[in-house]
DNA sequence: ATGTCTCAGGGACTGAGA
C-alpha cells in the first residue's frame, strides 16, 4: 500500500505532471491540495482515465484538497466538523486496503503569513479544532494517516537556514508546539521512522533559486496512527516534479505500508 | 532584492495569497 501527499498549487496547471507522476508511481492512495479550482471543474475524467477514482472539497482560486484513490472513497467528510470555515481545507475517507480498511485524512493546513497577523491565529484555532477533532477520529478508526501540507516544519533539521527561520511563520514553536500535539494523539511522523538524507525538504520558495540552492523547510508530512506506523516500511520526498519546467513549490511525500 | 508563481477582475495590469 503506497499513500502520497503533493501540494500541487493548482490543479489546473499541474494535471499533466499529477497524471505523469501517477503513471511512474502508481501510489494506491494520493492527497491533493492547493487544487485551485470548484468541484465541477475538477478533471474526474482524466483522473478515472489515469485508474482512480476521486473525493473532493474544492474552492474557487484558493485551497483546495482531493483524495485519490483506486476504488471509491467511502464515507466522505468535508471539513472540522463544528469548526466554521468557509476554507476548504480538509477533507477525509475511507479506502480499500487488503489489510481492512484506512481512514484518510487530507488536510491543507493554513499558512498563517506572519506570526503578527490575524491569519497566524486561525491557524492556531484551525490546529486546535484538528486536533480536537481527530482525538476521537482515532478512536473511531485505528488505522487512520493524516497527510498533507502541515505548513510547519517541525524540527530545526526541517529547516535549510533554522537561525534566519527562528520564530518565523513556518517554524514558531506555538506551530512546533501544535504539531507536537498532533503527535501527541498517538499519530508518528513516518519520514523520521527511516535514515534520510541529510537537508531533506519538501517545499522551496520559488524565489531566489531557492531549489537550486537547496533552500528548503519540510512542511509536508505522512503521520500514521501507532497500528499503522508499525507496518510503515518507506517514507520518501519524491523531487522529480520539483525539476521540470513550471513545477509546483512542493515535492510529494510517499509513504509505503505493508 | 518587494527577487516567483497562480488566480481574478476586466480587458493591461494590479493585488492577494503563498
Amino acid at each position: 500500500m503506497k499513500i502520497a501527499t503533493w501540494n500541487v498549487n493548482s490543479l489546473k496547471v499541474r494535471l499533466p505532471q499529477v497524471l505523469d507522476w501517477l503513471a511512474a508511481q502508481r501510489p494506491d492512495v494520493l492527497c491533493l491540495q492547493e487544487l485551485k479550482l470548484e468541484d465541477k471543474d475538477f478533471p474526474l475524467g482524466e483522473i478515472a482515465a489515469a485508474g482512480y477514482r476521486a473525493a473532493v472539497s474544492g474552492q474557487k482560486t484558493y485551497n483546495g484538497v482531493a483524495i485519490l484513490a483506486r476504488h471509491e472513497p467511502q464515507d466522505i467528510q468535508r471539513g472540522i466538523p463544528g469548526f466554521d470555515d468557509i476554507q476548504q481545507r480538509i477533507i477525509g475517507a475511507t479506502v480499500d486496503d487488503p489489510s481492512g480498511p484506512l481512514r484518510i485524512v487530507c488536510a491543507y493546513i493554513p499558512n498563517g503569513q506572519s506570526v503578527d497577523s490575524d491569519k497566524y491565529q486561525y491557524k492556531l484555532r484551525w490546529l486546535t479544532a484538528l486536533t480536537a477533532w481527530l482525538r476521537g477520529e482515532l478512536e473511531k478508526y485505528p488505522r487512520l494517516a493524516l497527510l498533507g501540507d502541515y505548513n510547519i516544519a517541525p524540527e530545526d533539521r526541517d529547516v535549510h537556514d533554522p537561525e534566519a527561520w527562528k520564530n518565523q511563520v513556518l517554524c514558531s514553536e506555538p506551530e512546533r508546539d501544535a504539531f507536537r500535539a498532533l503527535i501527541g494523539l498517538g499519530l508518528s511522523d513516518v519520514f523520521r521512522r527511516f535514515e534520510q538524507p541529510e537537508k531533506s525538504y519538501s517545499w522551496w520558495d520559488y524565489r531566489m533559486m531557492g531549489f537550486r540552492r537547496n533552500r528548503g523547510l519540510r512542511i509536508d508530512h505522512i503521520l500514521c496512527s501507532q497500528t499503522l506506523a508499525e507496518h510503515c516500511t518507506t517514507c520518501t520526498i519524491d523531487k522529480t516534479p520539483r525539476k521540470l519546467e513550471r513545477p509546483s513549490d512542493h515535492a510529494p511525500v510517499i509513504a509505503e505500508l505493508d
